[in-house]
DNA sequence: TACTAACCTGTACG
DNA sequence: ACGTACAGGTTAG
């Protein structure tokens, strides 16, 4: 807790396809969190939010020292942590992170983040923060009263009936992200489940990233490809796409050997492999 | 139940 | 140049 601001990597964790909406200016890096604003500073570490909220957006109050333990089970593991030691999971606005995720469906980092950006200036409210305009993200009741055309305006594709029937589903209350947090995992995935656009990896990156699961586990194509090439045949990854019943079997087996901290194993593979194959980020 | 194609939209390759 | 493939998946059949 105390050396936890020297421990932790800025750059390599706005840099690790959690998020989206962050931009560095000189050694500065400004991301929006929801409805807020957020300013970090790697040294000497510092974090201000617009709110003036006390946010742990790097979730400084995890026992990293027994989460690292319990996810060290593999030599593929050991090696990604002692790569990106520094690498830390985020803990964000469960909104902006669902419509996010859902926007990254069948897509690429750099459209992702040019289809929200936009979302942002044509929905979000715009504030004055350390001398620079943001669009900070829009709220359910904005996007849920948003016209179909208007979001289709912003590049998002077939994704914007997503988008729209989600957020109707958030803002009149169907669904309840509080209530999802102190859900348990399975109760919690189910509700996701429900919305429009959201099928298991999504889920288990909002869950992950803004729900406390950290027993959640993206399964996407890159995951699919690091569970082949470094753990063959350990968990039946054959197939190229993988079934609603094989997503549920899959994750079985990866809290089996990752252990009830899975997510934070997920993200240094994740990392480590896209890295490796030099694709983009932010 | 298990598997396939279709799907918006940029951009990276050939 | 200009077409084609592919990108953090989900959904409808």
């Amino acid at each position: 807790m105390t050396d936890f601001h020297t421990s932790v990597n800025v750059y390599e964790t706005i840099n690790s396809g959690q998020v989206f909406l962050w931009e560095n200016y000189k050694n500065t890096w400004f991301g929006i969190d929801g409805h807020d604003v957020i300013c970090v500073k790697q040294e000497p570490f510092e974090i201000i939010t617009f709110s003036k909220e006390i946010k742990d957006f790097f979730r400084d109050n995890d026992n990293l020292k027994k989460i690292l333990k319990s996810i060290s089970h593999d030599k593929t593991v050991k090696k990604a942590i002692k790569h990106y030691p520094g690498l830390r999971l985020t803990r964000q606005e469960p909104f902006q992170c669902c419509i996010s995720f859902i926007v990254s469906a069948n897509s690429n980092i750099p459209n992702i983040k040019t289809g929200l950006q936009k979302l942002c200036r044509k929905f979000g409210t715009r504030v004055q923060f350390k001398k620079r305009e943001f669009s900070v993200f829009p709220r359910p009741n904005s996007l849920a009263n948003a016209t179909l055309h208007d979001l289709q305006s912003c590049g998002l594709g077939y994704r914007s009936k997503y988008v729209l029937d989600t957020s109707r589903a958030i803002a009149s209350g169907e669904i309840d992200f509080d209530e999802l947090k102190r859900s348990d995992y399975q109760t919690s995935r189910e509700s996701l489940l429900k919305l429009p656009g959201i099928g298991g990896k999504v889920a288990d990156c909002v869950m992950l990233f803004s729900l406390e699961k950290l027993e959640a586990f993206p399964l996407d194509t890159w995951i699919t490809r690091i569970l082949e090439k470094y753990y063959p045949n350990k968990f039946c990854m054959n197939k190229k796409t993988i079934s609603k019943n094989g997503y549920e079997k899959i994750h079985q087996l990866i809290l089996d050997h990752f252990g009830n901290f899975a997510g934070y194993s997920q993200q240094f593979l994740f990392k480590m492999e896209r890295d490796l194959n030099e694709k983009k980020w932010l």
